[in-house]
RNA sequence: GCGCGGUUAGCUCAGCUGGUAGAGCACCACAUUGACAUUGUGGGGGUCGUAGGUUCAAGUCCUGCACCGCGCACCA
């Protein structure tokens, strides 16, 4: 506080008059600290807010995808983030969260062509690669800014001048010399394999972008000569030569490994071989099958076991090969009826079970079924050893020989990072133990292209493309989750030596939704630990979903969606931040009802009356006054104190649910149930020190709750710190106050 | 099949390193022209899923079981 004598008599602002009205102050604030620009920690330094040698905190913001509008996930994201940064700045660290938004290859590309085909009827081959792509970023440029302007209305508090997306150019620049140390290192391959093919989208998936979907479909049981083998699917087994059966299975001890058998099938007599493989299940249907090696993985991998032939059955839309005879061009769903009827009329169908429940793979980012296809892609080989030449990651030294597995395991395992609910860590683990090679190639047109060129034979791979005619580059894009792999340090401008590299890597935190740990955390531990030699961040804080009052997921089918821009519009921000935190453990899903951020609400309102009621009691006080304090006046700030402490120490420890919790209950049940109502009778009263000391009391209070709550609820705090008088306040904007200690 | 959770007041959930149960909402009664249109005080309500175990002491640690949820894999 200052010490220049000032005027007494803060006349109550005529503001506080009314009931606090959320919508007339939030973006007017907003604009007022981004004027300010000490969003970025170079001004906080420059302006003496944060030393030049303070400790660092840095967050990554998960960049939502530009595919639309931010949702309640978002909203609950935006709010712990800020939480953590604003109190970290106002501890006077030099504090920077990165904002950025993701291309979303897959999920992007597909709202585009949908909303194409919807217009126009067109597809992306009727445009061509240049023209389509045209429209993904004039709807991507769209999209961010409709998300940078959610995002503010959160009150965010993002550096914007550090804003990044997935595609820019220094992104581009990380995206190429990232694949290219991975290719010379040996550990990005090109081979065919089986791969989860999307023939609705095109394009190749991951294993962790595909959702099983129940369905139920008819189960048949066809005569594939003197054996009986189960199938939902008869339409792939136009090629099937094989026949499988377990090696231990009395029924079938008759039958010796490579036997041959003429039997009658589909299109004509055929000659099938016995392959015993314990791989089978002989309690499933007849306990024996045929395998179609080219379009399914198990049966890829007993193919590969037995050194059996491969050969592809359905093409890349869908539709049958020659090999189908009199059906070769149809496609699969029309065929099958049609396969069944002529088996039938052969005599081949022992039998047709109805109602068969089975799980059936598609890709998560609105696409459809999945067909597994061999096919030639790219991939990260996770089991390869290499020598990792510079390593500060704990458990790993320099110069060490490791795989990819073993380093992502190693950078939790010696607490490089801690995740956040403890028990992540063992999801985590057990996700590793069963992780397969990553294949990283799309080909689907918007992304990261894959920066490889070819020429007679000759194979070349660099940042920029080779001199010289002739050279054809690599058509497939990268999967959106290698650019996001980087983020932790793409946006800190890796690979150039950077000084907010320098500075803010590794990052403190990275805080996202679990259901994303494998998909994004796992994958920048990955990517970061090889290429920078540095865990991308120290801790891993893990928030919940969502969900409604019965929750329930939020979801378009049920119409339970809760809107957060409504909710701001009708609640204001500070409401809408403290209804996601309160309650929400991390890594719990929190439940939200409309009623919840009703009550923040008037929270924010009681906020504003303490200060309506404390501004009153000061009339007339000034800081040079002295009083006596007596025992209840060092009994009030000697609870204050211990909230403070609290409060802090649930901050530490990424308790946010209990800070705000605490905050909230001290504010409304200590500060105004109990101090303001004691103190009405010595502020009213003829003791002058008395109520001398007990003004110094109320005003330390109202700053030092003013300051607690900032971080959760910043705009109203914020509001109310513009209308005190300058002798109560420690800096211009509370947002760069002194956090209390 | 492998793995991870949950089960605490009518509802939604907190409860960290073990010391005779908490919050918010809801409900009931009373007070209040109050700094508060959004107020206060008080109250009812829980053998903390279940059976054992460790301990002077268990909602909290261990084991079994039941039910609910989630993830991964498989599904010919």
């Amino acid at each position: 506080m200052s010490d220049t004598p000032t005027p007494a008599a803060p006349a109550i602002p005529e503001v506080f008059l009314k009931p606090y009205d959320p919508a007339g102050h939030e973006d007017r604030l907003y604009a007022m600290w981004e004027q300010s620009d000490f969003f970025n920690p170079d001004v906080c330094i420059e302006k003496g807010i944060a030393a030049a040698d303070a400790p660092t905190f840095s967050i990554v913001l998960p960049p939502p995808n530009v595919t639309g509008t931010l949702h309640m996930g978002h909203a609950a994201m935006l709010a712990v983030e800020d939480i953590l940064v604003r109190y970290a700045r106002m501890q006077g660290k030099r504090t920077l969260w990165i904002p950025g938004t993701d291309s979303a290859a897959i999920a992007t590309q597909s709202k585009v062509e949908s909303e194409l085909y919807k217009k126009e009827g067109k597809t992306r081959h009727d445009l061509g690669r240049e023209e389509f792509l045209k429209l993904v970023y004039e709807f991507a440029e769209e999209s961010k800014n409709t998300i940078i302007g959610q995002t503010k209305k959160m009150g965010s508090s993002l550096d914007w001048s550090r804003y990044a997306f997935t595609l820019d150019g220094t992104r581009y620049h990380a995206v190429m010399t990232a694949f290219k140390r991975m290719f010379e290192a040996g550990l990005i391959y090109r081979g065919a394999r089986i791969v989860n093919w999307d023939p609705k989208m095109q394009t190749t998936v991951s294993d962790d972008e595909i959702d099983h979907v129940e369905q139920t479909d008819q189960f048949y049981y066809l005569k594939y000569g003197p054996f009986v083998i189960g199938t939902a699917r008869p339409e792939t087994k136009f090629g099937d030569k094989y026949v499988v059966m377990h090696p231990d299975d009395e029924r079938y001890k008759d039958y010796t490994q490579g036997q041959q058998i003429e039997l009658e099938w589909i299109n004509g007599p055929i000659t099938a071989t016995v392959i015993k493989d314990d791989s089978i299940d002989r309690e499933f249907g007849t306990g024996v099958m045929t395998i179609t090696p080219w379009h399914d993985a198990t049966d890829f991998e007993i193919a590969e076991r037995h050194g059996l032939d491969k050969e592809q059955i359905i093409d890349e839309k869908g539709l049958l090969l020659p090999v189908a005879g009199e059906f070769a061009g149809q496609h699969i769903k029309k065929a099958r009826a049609a396969i069944i009827e002529k088996l039938q009329q052969k005599g081949l169908v022992e039998k047709i079970e109805e109602k068969y429940v089975h799980n059936v793979a598609t890709n998560s980012r609105g696409g459809g079924t999945i067909e597994p296809q061999i096919k030639e892609q790219w991939f990260i080989d996770v089991n390869k050893k290499f020598v990792l030449p510079h390593s500060e990651i704990p458990g790993v030294t320099s110069g060490s020989e490791v795989t990819l597995k073993e380093l992502m395991t190693a950078a939790v395992e010696h607490g490089g990072v801690d995740i956040f609910p403890e028990r992540f860590k063992r999801v985590y683990y057990h996700w590793i133990g069963n992780l397969r090679d990553w294949c990283i190639s799309r080909q689907i047109w918007y992304g990261h292209r894959i920066p490889v060129w070819y020429k007679n034979g000759e194979i070349y791979c660099d940042v920029v493309p080779p001199s010289g005619d002739g050279w054809q580059q690599d058509l497939d894009t990268l999967d959106t989750w290698f650019s996001s792999g980087l983020w932790t340090f793409s946006t800190l401008g890796w690979p150039e030596e950077t000084a907010d590299l320098k500075n803010y890597h590794p990052t403190t935190v990275l805080e996202t939704g679990y259901d994303i740990l494998f998909f994004w955390v796992a994958r920048m531990v990955l990517m970061s630990t090889f290429l920078t030699g540095q865990v991308p961040f120290k801790n891993v804080y893990l928030h919940g979903l969502v969900r409604d009052e019965k929750n329930r997921k939020m979801s378009k089918s049920l119409g339970n969606i809760i809107d957060p821009l409504d909710m701001i519009a009708k609640y204001g921000a500070d409401a809408v931040r403290l209804s996601l935190i309160i309650g929400a453990a991390p890594g719990n899903d929190v439940p939200l009802s409309e009623q919840k951020t009703k009550g923040y609400k008037h929270f924010a309102n009681k906020l504003w009356n303490i200060t309506r009621f404390t501004l009153t009691a000061l009339d007339g006080y000034t800081p040079s006054s002295t009083g006596t304090k007596n025992a209840s006046d060092e009994e009030i700030l000697s609870t204050l104190h211990a909230v403070v402490a609290e409060v802090s120490d649930d901050l530490e420890k990424f308790s946010l649910h209990l800070a705000a919790e605490k905050t909230y209950h001290y504010i409304w049940h200590e500060l105004a149930d109990k101090i303001l109502e004691e103190s009405k009778p010595i502020i009213n009263g003829t003791d002058e020190g008395a109520k001398t000391a007990r003004q110094a009391v109320l005003a330390e209070c109202l700053i030092t709750s003013l300051k607690l709550l900032h971080p959760f609820m910043p705009f109203v705090t914020e509001a109310i710190w513009q209308e005190l008088p300058t002798h109560m306040k420690d800096a211009e904007m509370l947002m760069v106050a002194k956090w209390p200690q």
